[in-house]
DNA sequence: CGCTTACTTGACATTCTTCAACCGCAGTGG
DNA sequence: CCACTGCGGTTGAAGAATGTCAAGTAAGCG
């Protein structure tokens, strides 16, 4: 295993579909298919907040899952200061390259008290190989992953403080929709205000008066770890939020 | 030659071997392959700056390679507000993934003079299942594209505007290198102050004086269409640059 | 009960944006 | 040839958004 992170972790709720979820909501899948996704995440490993699952330059050796709780990629500058590029929340994975790349280009870490299951590369590649479900499920998770990167990109680059924390909110509420942990009226967010603060380039300061105005606004409220959706129509309007980007449209085989 | 900048190339040099030398600088290319990929550039289409080649939405319906000149991912506000979120330069590949995306989460247009081909769908899927150095230079490109992707979003989140400049020029300098268009000493950059600026999101205004600051503190010299690099060390220091990001390390099909 | 961690608040400094004007050059049409 | 126009770039001044510093509160945990 890459870094130890072996830290007091009370109880993650195990989330032992979140995988499987993920996936059938990209694809069909077999029984068979379903059988393995489910084994797969039957010994998960406990982590503890701020533990690395890897760090960039390592060989990640193959993928993460994420089954309960909440992990990040990031990347860190020589300087010390750092940025979170990605959430990995219950049901990614993290990498799917790790079939294909030997040196990663980024740091990957837990948020909060989390488990995952490791798929080592050999495994990985004959699921993909065999599992043809298995495969397009991983491809279409990959191409939203890319999806989410160029909006996070366009959102540091051109929405302010509110805008773009709005943003993130509406994104999140419907990533956890996807695999069941999230009603409309809100979710549990396993993340602190400083890695928030990491995720949208602004200050912990700045993030946390951002809140207040969300809150003062009507339009969520974050206290604790649990965000409440006040008023949805008025996030998403704040925010500018078109879901579309996370909802792949694939092409058929046969399409032309 | 390449840091010529004598005029904003009308005539779009043709830059044939582009596509050659990118995926050549990923894997190793069979004769056939390499008669292919030839074959593939020799039909460009010329589009002049600022002219859509997809529409955020639209079926892409295959893939464009930029052969000369420029282009772009970028990503629109409903209220006008715009981003660049990833440069198309000679021998890249928008989109690899034409194959299997039928609604693009991004618009593309050129950003100057530039030649481009278009693969369809299928013969791109054709290229890749029968031709298996293809494939893989395809497959690393895309990877680089990644993590390119992650580096301007930390870039975005945690560099100041001086730092981002320089770390830009420093990717572009990289870049440029790999398929000829540039030496050490500097570049043709095909692209106005307001693109770049798009895409290091900060204002016109103020990137023209950060120019000016990384000319005055004798790093870098833009002026007209071309990028003169005054110290390449003090430029990279400035960027903190590291270019691993840039060049993958694959992991072969045999290794664990 | 005292430690630590997350969050909150106020005052001040800085970075960056906005607005507005201006320059220079290339193309265009009289 | 020359005026006109448009685009890309440059500059100054004022103000808004955000960062930094510093201190303080609240909750959880040994």
């Amino acid at each position: 295993m890459t870094a130890g992170g072996i830290c007091p972790s009370p109880e993650p709720r195990p989330e032992p579909d979140a995988l499987l979820r993920r996936l059938a909501s990209h694809a069909d899948l077999t029984e068979a298919e379903i059988g393995i996704l489910s084994r797969l995440s039957a010994a998960p490993r406990a982590v503890g907040p701020r533990s690395d699952l890897l760090r960039e330059g390592e060989d990640p050796g193959g993928a993460y899952v994420i089954l309960s709780g909440a992990a990040c990629r990031y990347k860190q500058r020589p300087a010390g200061g750092r940025h979170i590029v990605s959430y990995l929340l219950p049901g990614d994975v993290c990498d799917a390259d790790g079939a294909l790349l030997r040196r990663a280009d980024f740091s990957a870490a837990a948020l909060a008290h989390s488990s995952v299951a490791f798929i080592p590369r050999p495994l990985l590649r004959e699921l993909t190989a065999v599992h043809d479900g298995i495969a397009q499920g991983l491809r279409a998770a990959k191409l939203v992953e890319e999806a989410i990167l160029r909006m996070w990109l366009a959102n540091l680059g051109c929405r302010s403080a509110l805008e773009r924390t709005a943003h993130l909110f509406c994104e999140l509420l419907e990533r956890f929709q996807v695999v069941g942990l999230a009603t409309g009226a809100g979710f549990d967010l396993p993340i602190t205000q400083v890695d928030l603060s990491l995720t949208l380039g602004m200050s912990t300061v700045h993030l946390n008066r951002t809140l207040h105005e969300l809150r003062r606004q009507g339009a969520a409220d974050l206290r604790g770890r649990s965000l409440r959706v006040l008023d949805r129509e008025r996030l998403t309007a704040i925010a500018e939020f078109d879901p579309s980007y996370l909802r792949p449209r694939l092409a058929g085989r046969d399409a032309s």
